[in-house]
DNA sequence: ATGGTCGCACGGCGA
C-alpha cells in the first residue's frame, strides 16, 4: 500500500496535477494539505473519475485537508479533540480546517493492514512573536497528547501522522541555518522544534529521513527568487509513524520531480510503501 | 528588466 502526503497550495489550481501523480506513482492513499476551498467548490468528480473516495475538511479559502484512497475510508474525524482554535486578537476564535483523521486500507488487495491516518496543516506560525507562534505551539501540543494518548492505550496501533508540519527539526533542514538564526526565522526556532521532537519522543518515527538523509534533502521550495533551481528549500513535510507501522514500511521517498515546470505547488509529496 | 511568486473572495493578504 502507498501513502502520500502532499501541501497542493490549491487543490482547483493543481487538479491535472495530483490526477497525474496518483496515476504515474499507483498511489492508493493521498494525504492533501491547502485544498484552499469549501466543500461546495471541492473538485469530488476528479477522485470519483479516477477511483478514489475522498473526504474534505474546508470551511473557508484557506488551509483545507483532505484524504482520498481506493483501499477503503471510514472514521472520518475532522479535526482532532480539543483542537485549538484562532481569532485575530482573540476575537471570534474558529476550528480552522487544518486536520482530519480517517482509517485507510481495509480494502488493501495487498492484505495489508488498516492504518489510523492524519491529513495535517500546522499552522504557519508567521514570526517568534506574533500570535500565530503561540497559536500553532499550542495546536501542536495538543495534537501530540491525542496521539501519545492513542499510543499508550494501544502500543501496536497503526497510526500515521502526516502532513505539512511547518517545522525544519534539523539544522540541515534548510539551505543555509545561519541565515535562519540570524534573521530570528520561524520553523527552526527551539520552541517549534522542540514541539516537534515531543512527537518522536512518544515513539513516532520519521520514516524517510532514515532512507533519504540531509543535507539537500528538501519537500518546499519558495516560489521566489528561483529558490527551486538554486536548491534553496526546506524539509517541512513529514509523515511521521507509531512504531508498528514503521516497522511494516518497505520504500519511503520525496517526489522531487512534481516540483519542476509549471504548475507546480512549492511542496513536493512524500511517498510512504507499506509492505 | 525599478520587477522579482503564486493562490484566493479581484485585491490585499497569506505563504
Amino acid at each position: 500500500m502507498k501513502i502520500a502526503t502532499w501541501n497542493v497550495n490549491s487543490l482547483r489550481a493543481r487538479a491535472d496535477r495530483v490526477e497525474a501523480f496518483l496515476e504515474r506513482h499507483d498511489i492508493d492513499v493521498l494525504a492533501i494539505q491547502e485544498t484552499k476551498c469549501r466543500d461546495e467548490n471541492f473538485p469530488w468528480e476528479l477522485f470519483e473519475r479516477a477511483g478514489y473516495e475522498v473526504v474534505h475538511n474546508g470551511t473557508s479559502q484557506w488551509n483545507g485537508v483532505a484524504i482520498a484512497s481506493r483501499v477503503g475510508l471510514s472514521d472520518v474525524q475532522r479535526g482532532f479533540p480539543g483542537q485549538p482554535h484562532f481569532g485575530k486578537g482573540g476575537v471570534d476564535p474558529q476550528e480552522e480546517s487544518r486536520a482530519i483523521g480517517a482509517t485507510v486500507g481495509a480494502e488493501a488487495a495487498d492484505g495489508v493492514a488498516p492504518v489510523r491516518l492524519w491529513s495535517l496543516y500546522v499552522p504557519n506560525g508567521r514570526g517568534l512573536e506574533n500570535e500565530h507562534m503561540g497559536y500553532k505551539l499550542e495546536w501542536l501540543r495538543v495534537l501530540q497528547e491525542h496521539a501519545a494518548a492513542r499510543l499508550a492505550e494501544d502500543p501496536d496501533t497503526r497510526l500515521a501522522l502526516t502532513g505539512d508540519w511547518n517545522i525544519a527539526p534539523q539544522d540541515e533542514d534548510v539551505w543555509d541555518i545561519e541565515l535562519f538564526q540570524r534573521e530570528g526565522y520561524t520553523h527552526v526556532s527551539p520552541p517549534e522544534r522542540a514541539a516537534f521532537r515531543a512527537f518522536e519522543d512518544a515513539g513516532l518515527v520519521d520514516v524517510v529521513r532514515p532512507r533519504h538523509p540531509g543535507p539537500g534533502v528538501y519537500t518546499y521550495w519558495d516560489y521566489t527568487g528561483l529558490a527551486f533551481p538554486k536548491k534553496k528549500g526546506m524539509r517541512i513535510d513529514f509523515q511521521l509513524c507509531s512504531p508498528a507501522l514503521a516497522r511494516t514500511v518497505t520504500d519511503a521517498w520525496i517526489d522531487r520531480e512534481e516540483r519542476k515546470g509549471k504548475g507546480a505547488s512549492d511542496h513536493a509529496p512524500v511517498v510512504v510503501e507499506l509492505g
